[in-house]
DNA sequence: TCACAAACAGACTAGCGAGTATGTTTTTCA
DNA sequence: TGAAAAACATACTCGCTAGTCTGTTTGTGA
């Protein structure tokens, strides 16, 4: 679960998230991201055995990302919507500070059937989705807590709240541009406003 | 706006979609959409003059089913959260009819820019980008009557609640499966669900 | 300091896919 | 009914890109 990656690892990641955001994770060539790099398509085939490989540890960061930032305040011991409201500001928080990322796993969320799959790759997309599980029932479990607890209206399929939840809170994928001008304000206003409507949602 | 198309076009524009959707926006070649069809990319070319005025002509439609379908609804002189609350069951009730379309204008959210557009293409994405603000005001404008009614939380910025809004009210794109069993039921629970959410994340 | 491996650079190939150019069929209408 | 245009089919080109192969540099440990 938490394999280091090395500096020069990590600053490849980097900039291939960069460019799968601003040209698309199809459109952006391995040269693209070399280029980015200050570098040559050799360096990034040294670490990484294909681009399809390289597309998938950049999708695992983001679930990553936000797994260890979210995980430490999910109290199961405390008022769901107290907990929800809190889990929500983090994973807003995280999703801002590692936008890149995200933006890439947001793409490649349509189109689920890559053409000719290596088997390796295969691999790589199953641990993906079972890691992307593993997160989404952080909140299932504390939704669920909140339905029965009667801090949340029941519904028939809690799943489906919690999946209309996660996509709420991943709404600033759309809209939110980075700039020069960080307006750290701006950032808390956001991140205030979608953790109340993501709790209000529920009840 | 209303540029009526012809058979033969609008079957295309089928195709496409559902490659698009299944097989992702740049993965899917013209000679999958044309095999798809029966036929070959002569056709294809015929009515259309490139991928990229075929894809932003099935971004178009999308943008304007959902419209036809919500503009109706969207009645100024009733109560705003009555109002939000059929505007988005007619919303998620058109996605999920039309859902190839609307899961290639996702994917097409995600990466901005293209690499190297036309002139044409350009003014294309303008004029979808101008279709797409139309419909949003619909919900802005309801959203903002309601702040000011009292019926919803008034927010530093409306924008912001709208655009949250609709993120929520498109969350099937990222889970809703096309399956033989088209269980009525089904749709309409997520429909009920989504609506209530809707209106119940702005109170 | 020397061997050896890791970490790259640079040139090359092979295949795929967008777009084109031209032929063929079908429809339309005068 | 015949000619012209629309609606396709087919064969081809050409650029782009993933992946490879072979050199070259930089650390690293004995």
């Amino acid at each position: 679960m938490l394999e280091k990656l090395s500096a020069s690892k990590s600053e490849i990641l980097d900039a291939a998230a960069w460019c799968f955001m601003t040209l698309g994770c199809d459109t952006a060539s391995i040269d693209d991201i070399a280029r980015h790099l200050g570098s040559t398509k050799g360096r990034i085939y040294h670490h990484f055995p294909s681009k399809g490989a390289l597309l998938s540890a950049v999708q695992l960061r983001a679930a990553r990302f936000t797994y260890q930032a979210v995980a430490p305040v999910a109290d199961a011991s405390e008022s769901p919507d107290v907990c929800l409201h809190r889990m929500s500001e983090t994973h807003v928080m995280e999703v801002l500070r590692t936008l890149p990322y995200h933006k890439v796993v947001l793409q490649s969320y349509a189109s689920v059937t890559p053409k000719s799959p290596t088997e390796m790759e295969q691999d790589l997309l199953i641990q993906l989705r079972k890691e992307q599980r593993c997160y989404a029932q952080l909140f299932l479990r504390v939704i669920e807590a909140g339905m029965v607890q009667g801090c949340f209206k029941p519904q028939d399929d809690a799943r489906v709240s919690m999946a209309s939840v996660l996509t709420l809170l991943n709404a600033p994928l759309f809209w939110y541009q980075i700039r020069p001008d960080q307006s750290e304000s701006f950032d808390r206003m956001v991140i205030d406003q979608l953790a109340d409507m993501a709790v209000a949602s529920l009840r």
